[in-house]
RNA sequence: GCAGAGGUUCCCGAGCGGUCAAAGGGGCAGGACUCAAGAUCCUGUGGCUUAGUGCCUUCGUAGGUUCGAAUCCUAUCCUCUGCACCA
């Protein structure tokens, strides 16, 4: 077998494509239609890209050249989520700045990139920490602030110690930090910026243009969003009307007592002086323990002396602070119902407060009785349906003005200020007279100044002179704002910006960004559901609202990638050691063979566990390919050859457009497999073509040796002529595997026998006869073969075997 | 607890009502080639049986629907992955 230098050859059309700008695009309304294919950007960590990165953008390189041979203009653009904690933290580990830190790891991600022989187009690329990028998300905060969008707020917030930061609710897992593991998020009260997410709650919470979207993904955002039907209703408390809101009204004569949040901004309007050492103990026990601790905590409480007027029976009831209760969901008090919700259930029992039934229906001895029922103890109400009760009651509020239906939303506003160095600043001046001051647009963007202190507390702090600022309203001495504004900012519109990524006077051209939006196809994991995949939807339909976009929705269709686990299962992480790089691969392999392994061993929506052992067979099937491309006769091809390769053609069309690139390639090889040592141009070059977007280096190489010039990368996809699928041959072959592991099976029964046999006889029907050929089939049983039509005269029969003959079984005699 | 994905022949994985003892790859075994090894090619790879046949068992486990199930339904066990007190 011939050496191939796959390194050199990768090397000679990563440099020609670059050089022959093949990958980039521009707007072109009248000969083709576009496409727009987008993987999302990464973070560029100083670990590089692993064998995971690889197979994901490998996954959306093959979808991208298809598409462009398919005759779209194509938009496949790369780019860098480059500014953050994560890079912030890692840079002062490894004690250097940020920038440098970051700058140096996108440029390896480009080199890594690069030679992987993906397709992008990298006059397009961005990188948001670039002052020409963040300037962009400045702006549109601004755009925010306007509207009232943007706001600060005090309130209890997520803090993680390790990253020196609040948290958003989506960076919270399990009670702990989603970038360090092993570190509890406290709870802190602090006034930090929002953006107002849930104006578009309900918007967000429907998902008709999203058709082309995972309903898993789909699944996960309803529930995030939480989209809950009920009823708000006023109770008096102190002479003032405090607003509850339940699901449950038809309960309501369940009431038996109330309890707020335990880290209610008001809570304190509540305490009675006697009880104010009681409250403030609970509360203080309540902030020494982690947020994860509090989800285990039982149900806890204490009175705070203070009693609520039942809005219809005008009974008192006592009014507790508890720890279930959460501070900004509704409005951070419930009303409990004992007899009819576990957890007010379990808190009754504990501290031995009434439990009043008021649906029939179940028993209440253990637990409480959730479902719905018929209504007892509840007035005028009695003996109706909970849903009919539901109406009846909330309509009765609103009639005295009591209360009245309410959609709640389990989503809450978009918490995004950070006090860390690596992120966007926040464009607004503190000034002590005018308060919040925008920064004026001419002055965008407020660029991260480079010399600060890391170390305890927000660098930015540090920066005195850069913080020193006059009011743009009053001209006043101010203050700049230190925070910076969360990562998931830049992701949530790095989309558009693609569509013209260097205009440095506007975010982006309108008319380039209606061309190429939306994305028509989004490649990412699926872990960005409720993160990445909420703002940038958010952020979509706030553009559009400005009147910047045409589009409500980022992306038409959604594809969520497999995860490529290390090779014991375990996800592929540095601490784990269990990295694999792609350079280690593709050196060994070449990027051709690696590329084609990663999406042949399983769907590419299927999470798989990285392993060498198969990459061999992929590595065999390459070298195969190119050695018979090497020296092949151009000729004729057989009508079988072309029978196969226009079914081929049809399966692996539909097999990409539907990502079962496994099965694309399985359909490939067998196609090659096939191949005879002459076949004519037009096979060659579909198979090839068909190749090159899984392998192209190797494709182009030897679309170059057949005699083409151009780059097979832009050659033309290879259509299905149906004409040319002949059922009958296929049947023909299949006799002809039938027929020898028949011959196979008989030799082994006679050998078994301690038979010893060297000549096999078949005898077959004349039409038959083309497509048995003595020799072939001889190599493939091992034996000298002679076919005979049954109806030869001069055909070696001892036995008369061949009387046994019938169409699709040919008789077999061995001696 | 809730939600989602999944359990397939030695391994990875396809199949998702009949053409299924189940694609493809890996591994392994036998054969060809070779002085030999490697590479390559062919064949085989649940069991029994048989001159190419027939039968039995198998797709986590147990039932069910059906003329017919790896594929549909019901229960059950295990694995993974999200979300977790949202009133």
């Amino acid at each position: 077998m011939i050496k191939v230098n796959f390194n050199a050859i990768e090397k000679k059309w990563q440099r020609k494509w670059a050089e022959g700008k093949v990958f980039e695009v521009k707007e072109d309304k009248k000969k083709k239609k576009k496409f727009y294919v987008l993987e999302m950007f990464p973070y560029p960590s100083g670990a590089g890209l692993h064998m995971g990165h690889a197979l994901n953008y490998s996954i959306g390189d093959i979808f991208a050249r298809f598409k462009i041979m398919q005759g779209f203009n194509v938009l496949h653009p790369m780019g860098f989520d480059s500014l953050g904690l994560p890079a912030e933290n890692a840079a002062v580990k490894a004690g250097e700045h940020p920038k440098k830190y970051t700058e140096k790891a996108i440029k390896n991600y480009v080199k890594q990139m690069k030679n992987l022989g993906l397709s992008y187009d990298w006059s397009r690329m961005v990188s948001s920490h670039q002052p020409e990028y963040y300037k962009w998300d400045q702006w549109i905060f601004l755009k925010m602030f306007e509207k009232g969008l943007a706001y600060k707020k005090e309130s209890p917030v997520n803090w993680c110690s390790k990253c020196n930061s609040v948290l958003a609710n989506e960076q919270v897992h399990d009670g702990k930090c989603w970038r360090h593991e092993d570190t509890n998020v406290e709870v802190k009260h602090l006034v930090q910026w929002y953006l107002k997410i849930t104006d578009y709650a309900e918007e967000l919470a429907d998902f008709k243009g999203l058709s082309e979207w995972p309903d898993l993904i789909k699944k996960l955002q309803k529930n995030w969003i939480g989209k809950s039907y009920g009823a708000e209703i006023l109770f008096e408390i102190n002479n003032e009307k405090w607003p509850i809101f339940t699901t449950r009204p038809d309960t309501l004569f369940g009431v038996t007592f109330m309890v707020v949040s335990a880290q209610h901004s008001k809570l304190f309007d509540l305490v009675i002086d006697d009880k104010k050492k009681d409250v403030e103990k609970f509360v203080k026990k309540l902030s020494s323990v982690s947020k994860e601790d509090i989800d285990k905590l039982d149900k806890e409480g204490v009175f705070t002396g203070s009693y609520a007027i039942h809005p219809l029976t005008k009974e008192k009831i006592p009014i507790y602070a508890g720890n279930f209760v959460l501070a900004d969901y509704g409005s951070g008090m419930v009303m409990a119902v004992p007899a009819h919700d576990q957890r007010d259930f379990d808190f009754a029992k504990k501290y031995g407060i009434d439990i009043k039934e008021v649906i029939s229906g179940g028993e209440i001895k253990k637990n409480a009785y959730t479902d719905k029922g018929k209504l007892i103890n509840s007035g005028e109400f009695d003996g109706i349906e909970s849903d009919e009760a539901k109406k009846k009651i909330t309509k009765l509020l609103r009639k005295k003005k009591l209360g009245g239906e309410v959609i709640n939303y389990r989503l809450r506003d978009w918490l995004v200020s950070r006090q860390r160095y690596w992120g966007a600043p926040i464009p607004i001046i503190n000034c002590e007279k005018c308060g919040e001051v925008s920064v004026p647009e001419k002055d965008l963007p407020v660029e991260l100044p480079d010399k600060v202190k890391f170390g305890k507390g927000n660098p930015l702090d540090s920066a005195e002179k850069w913080k020193k600022v006059k009011c743009p309203k009053c001209g006043g001495d101010a203050k700049r704002e230190t925070d910076t504004l969360d990562t998931f900012v830049n992701s949530s519109w790095y989309f558009l910006r693609y569509c013209d990524s260097q205009n440095n006077k506007k975010i982006f051209d309108l008319k380039k960004v209606d061309y190429w939006a939306p994305v028509d196809f989004y490649i990412g994991g699926k872990e960005h559901a409720c993160m990445h995949l909420i703002y940038s939807r958010f952020y979509t339909k706030f553009l559009r609202d400005l009147g910047l976009l045409k589009i409500s929705e980022p992306a038409k269709k959604l594809f969520n990638q497999g995860m490529l686990h290390g090779e014991g299962g375990e996800k592929m992480s540095k601490s784990k050691g269990n990295i694999v790089l792609p350079e280690t691969i593709s050196k060994k392999y070449g990027i051709d063979t690696a590329r084609l392994f990663l999406v042949s061993v399983a769907s590419p929506d299927k999470d798989i566990d990285w392993s060498e052992k198969g990459i061999n067979g992929s590595l065999k099937f390459v070298k195969k390919v190119f050695e018979y491309f090497n020296d092949v006769k151009i000729g004729k091809s057989s009508a079988s050859s072309e029978s196969k390769l226009n079914k081929t053609i049809k399966g692996v069309t539909e097999d990409i457009e539907n990502l079962k690139y496994n099965l694309a390639i399985i359909k490939l090889r067998q196609l090659f497999e096939n191949f005879k040592e002459e076949e004519n141009n037009e096979t060659l070059e579909s198979f090839l073509k068909m190749l090159s977007i899984f392998c192209p280096h190797i494709a182009e190489e030897l679309w170059e040796k057949l005699g083409n010039n151009g780059f097979i990368s832009l050659s033309e996809w290879p259509k299905c002529n149906e004409k040319k699928i002949n059922k009958k041959l296929e049947m023909a072959e299949q006799t002809v595997d039938k027929t020898v592991s028949d011959v196979m099976n008989i030799l082994k029964i006679v050998s078994d026998k301690g038979g010893k046999f060297e000549k096999v006889y078949i005898y077959v029907m004349p039409f038959e006869k083309e497509y048995f050929d003595e020799i072939l089939i001889g190599e493939r049983v091992g034996k000298e073969v002679k076919i005979f039509s049954v109806q030869d005269k001069d055909k070696y029969d001892p036995e008369g075997i061949a009387k046994k003959s019938k169409p699709g079984k040919p008789g077999i005699f061995v001696e």
